[in-house]
DNA sequence: GCTGGAAGTTACAGACCGGTAACACCCTAG
DNA sequence: CTAGGGTGTTACCGGTCTGTAACTTCCAGC
C-alpha cells in the first residue's frame, strides 16, 4: 500500500518525483536537496549515490518534466487519430487547462531564468527540449494541412510561453484568459490563407 | 570624473544602479548583497542603512526599471507626438531590439519566477507594475482607433512576454525572431475589423 | 578649526548550502 | 546461513548567505 505523497517504490524514483514537484512549486534555487530527500522520505547519501550533482538531479527532473509533456501529445493522437486539427485544438484546450490550474509556468522556461550561467549543463538540455516541443507543434500544423505552419507554430509558442508567464506576474485573470479566443482566432486566419 | 562602471555619484544611487544591472544578469537568488555593494564600489553597511533589507532593495530595483521602462513609452510620444499608431508601430521596434540585443529577458517576470512565496512583497508590485504595462498598450491600442484594443494589447503583451521568455531557452533565433512579423500583421488585421 | 552626519572597515552571528566520510542496518539472492 | 549491495544515520567540511555591532575615517557647513 502506498502512504501518501511519498510512494514507497525505489528512492530514486520517489526523489526524481519529489524534487520536479519541489523545483516547480519553489524554484531550483529556492530547494536545497536536503529538503528534496526529507520530502521523499529518503537521505541525501541516497540522493548522490543516484545523482553525482544537484546539477545532474535538475538535468533529470527536466527530462522527466518534458517526458510527460510528450505523453500528453501522444493522448491527443490517441483522442483524435489521424486528426490533425482536432488533436491542435485539443491542444489549445490543453494549454488552456494548466494556465487555469497551475500558476508556476513552465519548468523549462523558469530553470532557464533561474539558471544564468551561459555554460550550466541545464542550459542546452533546456534548449534541446524546448526546440524538440516546437518542432512537435510546426509537425502538428503542417500536417493539419495550414500553409505557413512554421509562423503558426512560432506564434502560438509565444502566446502560450507568455501566457504561462503572464500567469505568474499578473495572474489568471490577466491577458492569458483570453489564450483560447487569440489561439482560435489565428488558427482559422492561418485556415484561411 | 567618473570611473568606469561605478560613477561617483551617492551611494544609494550607485547601489540601486548597480543592483538592478546585476539581478538582471545573474538572477535575484544568484547575486548577494555583499556582491553588489562591491562591484558599487561601496559595502554592506552603507547598503542596509539605505534599504532596510534585500527585498526592499529588489522592490526599489523593480520600481527602477519599470519607471526607465515607462520613459521609453514617453520618447514614442515626443518622436510621434499625437500619432498613436506610429508609436505603437514603434513599440514593436523597441521590443525587436531589446529581444536582439538582450538575452536576460523581463525583470519583472524574472522576479516572479524566483520569487515563488506567494506572500512576498515584491508580487504585489510586480503585479501593479505588469498590470500598469499593460493598461498603457491597452490605451495606445484604443486611442490609435483600434476597436478591439483590449484584446490586441493583451495579445501583444503575450507575444512580448513569450518572446522574452523564447530568448532565454532557445536564444533570439528561435521563434522569436518572427515576432515583427507577428506584431505587424496582428495589428492590420484588428485595423482592418 | 570644529562639529556632526554620512560613509567605510572589520568582525561577527546564525542560518543554510552542496557534497563527503564512516559506519550501521536490512533484505534479498545464493 | 551467509554474503553483499542498497539504504539509513550521523557528523562533518568549507563556503555562502542576510543582517548587525562597534568603531574609524572623511568631508561639508558653520
Amino acid at each position: 500500500m502506498t502512504d501518501g505523497v511519498a510512494e514507497r517504490s525505489r528512492p530514486r524514483d520517489r526523489i526524481l518525483e519529489t524534487a520536479q514537484d519541489m523545483f516547480h512549486k519553489h524554484g531550483i534555487k529556492g530547494v536545497g536537496v536536503d529538503a528534496i530527500t526529507e520530502a521523499a522520505g529518503t537521505n541525501k547519501m541516497t540522493l548522490y549515490r543516484h545523482f553525482e550533482s544537484k546539477d545532474e538531479l535538475i538535468i533529470e527532473c527536466l527530462r522527466a518534466t518534458a517526458a510527460k509533456g510528450a505523453a500528453v501529445w501522444d493522448e491527443f493522437e490517441a483522442q483524435h487519430p489521424g486528426d490533425k486539427l482536432a488533436q491542435l485544438h485539443a491542444w489549445v484546450r490543453k494549454v488552456a487547462d494548466m494556465l487555469a490550474s497551475d500558476s508556476r509556468g513552465c519548468d523549462m522556461a523558469n530553470a532557464a531564468v533561474e539558471l544564468t550561467e551561459t555554460d550550466h549543463p541545464a542550459r542546452r538540455v533546456i534548449k534541446e527540449l524546448k526546440q524538440a516541443q516546437r518542432d512537435r507543434l510546426v509537425a502538428l500544423c503542417r500536417d493539419a494541412g495550414i500553409g505557413q505552419a512554421e509562423l503558426l507554430a512560432d506564434t502560438l509558442s509565444l502566446l502560450f510561453e507568455g501566457a504561462r508567464v503572464s500567469v505568474q506576474t499578473v495572474g489568471s485573470e490577466g491577458p492569458s484568459a483570453q489564450f483560447v479566443r487569440m489561439a482560435e482566432s489565428l488558427i482559422a486566419s492561418f485556415r484561411a490563407r
